[in-house]
DNA sequence: CAAATTTATTGAACACCGTTCAAGTATAAA
DNA sequence: TTTATACTTGAACGGTGTTCAATAAATTTG
């Protein structure tokens, strides 16, 4: 059967999963699919495209119900949301850095990370809120990417462990609420007042 | 002369301002010191090495007064700080990168970054300091990261000049801001005693 | 069915990369 | 001046991403 981009995404994440990003090289990925490699520049740009698609694969496994509308504004939605990317990255060996590496090359273009938005104090201004989101996506692949590669170099029995790994999830929500905390601080005070159930103040308006 | 480390980072310095991080290979840098490859590993133990040395370069340049005693607990002494670590990074291209990389490397190593501790909220956990310097590190590295390869996209004309550019040090305050705002209200409530000048405490418990 | 066309793959090469190391050459100490 | 230490060379090892003419496989068309 001819290659397939999907085939060569499933390899891609099969090497990453075991091996981490260090083995990711196009004639590594060629020889896993018994195939010359230039062969995979017929389905696939570049190694960054290729990049770019692995992130977004391993972005996929994100619940879909991050930024759904009944969340908006309520901040545990907000944690939990920047939780589920972080199991997300977690589950896939250096998986922060290759999402890193594929928002900066091609930013606004990871989905699950701009959802992060709907999750955010409604009442921020619109520059506030992708600001906001910005802050907060530096942040969680910031963290994860150093708890991975912190985790590797233990692993690999160069870095000694020094009272680590326990608590680096409630390190991690620390980081989360300062910052949600912060953004709902900084947010400017506006009165939202819903005409479809205050009838007093549709009154006044009409 | 004898070729000698501080040359080499001064070289890989200027390399680094013209070129940028893609274009610092160690054969580049040893061309670029009418010497061959094999000489810098004598001066040097590696490339990872040579960044973390280039990374501490690039942060020397950060004013001394960061964290001294006076400015504890100043919410402006923190902004400033991050704002003086901005600069420093964006005074080289891809400083962000070449110190993000060293960082992650080598933590702890890097002193400017981790004197942004005490500047800090002082009544802020021990742990909870700790985190909160991290956060503000993935912060200031990512955002002043996507600020720098962002701008080379555009000098190269890849992506467009969506309403850019201009605020970018106002986004940057912006996510300062709201991490310092959410690590006050954080912070544990303690009441702090100064034995020294309250007097009537201090017979209390004596 | 056969010919023409599109789709997909090969194999080889190009121009790089970090790193190692025996063999040399300077430079300083005895 | 000899010995020892400090430094440099030159060449190689084993990789890397990417390109491209030639070739094979699959599909459409006459």
């Amino acid at each position: 059967m001819a290659l397939s981009r999907e085939q060569i995404i499933d390899a891609a994440m099969t090497i990453l999963s075991n091996y981490g990003l260090a083995s990711l090289s196009m004639r590594n990925l060629a020889k896993n699919l018994g195939v010359q490699p230039g062969a995979l520049y017929w389905h696939v740009k570049s190694k960054q495209d290729l990049l770019v698609l692995v992130a977004e694969r391993i972005l996929a496994t994100t619940p879909a119900w991050i930024g759904r509308a009944e969340a908006h504004s309520d901040r545990a939605a907000a944690r939990q949301a920047a939780l589920d990317i972080r199991t997300a990255l977690t589950s896939v060996k250096d998986g922060a850095e290759v999402v890193s590496v594929a928002q900066a090359l091609s930013p606004k273009q990871l989905a699950p990370l701009q959802r992060l938005r709907d999750t955010l104090p409604a009442n921020l201004t619109l520059r506030q809120a992708e600001w906001g989101v910005r802050a907060l996506t530096h942040y969680i692949l910031g963290a994860v990417a150093e708890e991975q590669t912190h985790a590797e170099l233990i692993l690999a029995g160069v870095a000694a462990n020094e009272e680590w790994t326990a608590d680096t999830t409630e390190a991690f929500i620390f980081g989360v609420d300062a910052l949600l905390s912060g953004l709902d601080a900084l947010a400017p005070l506006r009165i939202v007042i819903d005409l479809s159930t205050d009838t007093q103040a549709a009154d006044l308006i009409q």
